[in-house]
RNA sequence: GGUCCGGUAGUUCAGUUGGUUAGAAUACCUGCCUGUCACGCAGGGGGUCGCGGGUUCGAGUCCCGUCCGGACCGCCA
């Protein structure tokens, strides 16, 4: 028996108990008469002594020895501390050790097991081994842990069934890049991995299921971000006989129940937001409406003045950063190089300062009156004290420009409460969206989204208008889930895949066993897909998802603990009947 | 594909205008220490300043290239 008990549990009830602990060595403190080894597992910290009144001396210079990380099975009897540590669960007792078996020596660990380690992010992956044994990334596993074992619950007590679909399938142009594996056994043929496991869960609907989830992992080849991996999880989700209003209300119950379970945190109906509203409201379809800074149009307002700039805009659009009137020039000139970072590409900021006194200064005084600025604040809803950014141009790019703003000014004056969730539906997003490179139309959500009821018509004559039955989950700023309501019969998909520019035989060939699956009864249905890990990272009050994936990729999709990608053999090449070509 | 930031002791970092023998903290090692728990005290070892080239009397420092890491833009149906 390697233990009667983890580091974790004993305390003052199991005085004078006699029992077995295994361990990892946290901390040696070596006082000569004495000495204290720190003994950690997964549960906690638990004291063993050593000491030269009631220690064999054999034991007692063994422990002399011991190194921090080296793995040990100590013997002993539960003592009370004669100054007892407060701040540990175990802190009332000791264990006065009497039999010491090294079960493991280690070398000195690259960095420190401690809550704040000295290890870089880097060393840290390298080495994800030892980072899991501290606390934070422990506690980060064992609470996505928790959050994935409260979805399975929840869906499975709502009637959901899991249901395995299958990793090798097929690559389709559509959508991101796909990873492709190469088959042994079909010559010259490649498998792809599934982007997402979107066309199976449509058949599981035509097969009857009527509701189906699944926690799977999904591949993108596609560039990373602190929330992007090539390979992460989705809760997919898919039911039969529902109308997009069934979906939304069916997964704000799973949201608010994980709300409540994880984080006890009690929420109102999940406010709706349109596509539309929301771009013109906050620049962005993934809104953070923890805070206020709403856009205020000034394009009417601003024009029929001297001022060209403004006239000759698409949208002049500013937003109030409230106090923000105080900064100084130099502040405000920073402020202005911000925006016009090539990452942003804003050519300029307007900007009025609202005075205490009810008096407005602004960098247009030449051109605009103090009536004039009353009534920009007035619409962007400046108080006195408030500083008022304005940008301007083409509608879209200014919009992006000024939610980065909003976002970052958000961020600087600490309004991005973690502990504080916000969620909302962006609901009627377009359909289709104009490729700027090819100026073909591209699906925005994939050529499975149905249109809006009656707008089919539409396709043929105005497609960017064209509104689809799909809809997000944001939450505190970042999406964290998307679906849609399908098509489900074969005529309205064909005309997808032709609006998209597909012929009808690459149509049936990228795609035939789904439309062939729509000519035997194939029920109205929809879905929505949950990315885990990054639901996991905000209920955790993060935005970096790496630290709660086990054994997450870099930066460039490496893997740099087992050094993955990987060249394979010339045998390996040969079986799989493949020759690189690599311009070096 | 692009922009920005970083790479100096095991680790995290500092290093002034280009100028003597490259520092601190922590980790590690040795010794001391009668209740520690961020233990304390004394001492010690530890450096290809990412790599290559250039400028210079002289480069950790300036320039060019390159590799690695991070953040972001494009991309991510």
């Amino acid at each position: 028996m390697y233990r009667s008990h983890t580091c974790g549990e004993l305390n003052a009830s199991h005085i004078n108990k006699e029992v077995v602990l295994s361990g990892w060595v946290q901390k040696t403190r070596d006082k000569g008469f004495v000495i204290w080894v720190d003994l950690r597992d997964r549960y906690g910290i638990t004291q063993l002594v050593f000491d030269e009144e009631r220690t064999d001396s054999a034991i007692l210079e063994k422990a002399r020895t011991l190194g921090r990380e080296f793995v040990l099975q100590v013997e002993g009897k539960v003592i009370e501390r004669s100054s007892k540590n407060p701040n540990l669960s175990t802190g009332d007792i000791e264990i006065l050790v009497t039999k010491l078996q090294v079960l493991n020596e280690s070398l000195v660990p690259p960095f420190t097991i401690e809550d704040k380690t000295d290890g870089g992010e880097d060393l840290r992956m390298k080495f994800r081994y030892l980072d899991i044994r501290r606390n934070p990334v422990k506690q980060n596993l064992i609470f996505r842990s928790k959050v994935t074992m409260e979805v399975r619950n929840y869906l499975t007590n709502q009637g959901f069934i899991e249901v395995e679909t299958p990793y090798l399938i097929k690559s389709t142009p559509e959508g991101a890049r796909d990873f492709v594996v190469p088959s042994r056994m079909n010559e010259g043929q490649f498998y792809a991995l599934p982007q997402s496991p979107q066309t199976f869960k449509q058949l599981l609907m035509v097969g009857g299921l009527d509701k189906y989830f699944q926690i799977v992992k999904c591949f993108r080849d596609e560039d990373l971000r602190a929330d992007r991996q090539p390979e992460f999880t989705q809760i997919d989700c898919e039911m039969a006989f529902v109308e997009q209003d069934d979906i939304l209300k069916a997964f704000e119950g799973l949201t608010r129940h994980l709300l409540l379970e994880i984080k006890g945190v009690q929420t109102a109906e999940f406010p709706r937001l349109t596509y539309d509203e929301a771009m013109k409201r906050f620049g962005n379809d993934k809104p953070d409406i923890r805070f206020g800074m709403e856009f205020g149009e000034l394009t009417e307002v601003a024009k029929h003045r001297d001022f060209n700039v403004f006239n000759s805009s698409e949208l002049v659009a500013g937003i109030s950063i409230p106090g923000a009137a105080q900064y100084t020039r130099k502040e405000i000139d920073q402020l202005i190089d911000w925006v016009r970072r090539p990452q942003i590409g804003a050519k300029g900021m307007v900007y009025v300062k609202c005075n205490e006194d009810g008096s407005y200064k602004s960098s247009v005084d030449k051109f605009y009156n103090q009536e004039d600025l009353s009534q920009w604040a007035k619409i962007t809803g400046a108080q006195p004290g408030d500083l008022i950014c304005i940008l301007s141009g083409d509608t879209a790019e200014t919009r992006t420009q000024l939610s980065a703003l909003r976002m970052e000014m958000a961020e600087r004056l600490g309004l991005r409460n973690p502990k504080e969730f916000a969620p909302l539906w962006i609901v009627d997003f377009p359909l289709l969206e104009l490729d700027e490179e090819t100026g073909n139309y591209h699906a925005m959500h994939h050529p499975f989204t149905s249109p809006k009821p009656g707008q089919l018509e539409l396709l043929e004559t105005d497609p960017a208008a064209v509104r689809a039955n799909a809809y997000d989950l944001v939450l505190n700023g970042n999406e964290i889930g998307g679906g849609s309501i399908r098509i489900h019969d074969k005529e309205t998909q064909a005309t997808m895949f032709r609006h998209l520019g597909f012929t009808p035989e690459e149509a049936k060939a990228q795609f035939g066993f789904l439309m062939d699956a729509f000519q035997y009864g194939a029920p109205p249905h929809g879905g929505i897909a949950f990315g885990l890990d990054r639901l996991v990272a905000i209920l955790g009050g993060q935005e970096t998802i790496r630290d709660f994936i086990a054994f997450p990729k870099n930066n460039s999709g490496r893997d740099v603990m087992i050094d993955a990608p990987a060249f394979i053999d010339d045998a390996q090449l040969k079986e799989l009947n493949l020759k690189l070509d690599i311009q070096s």
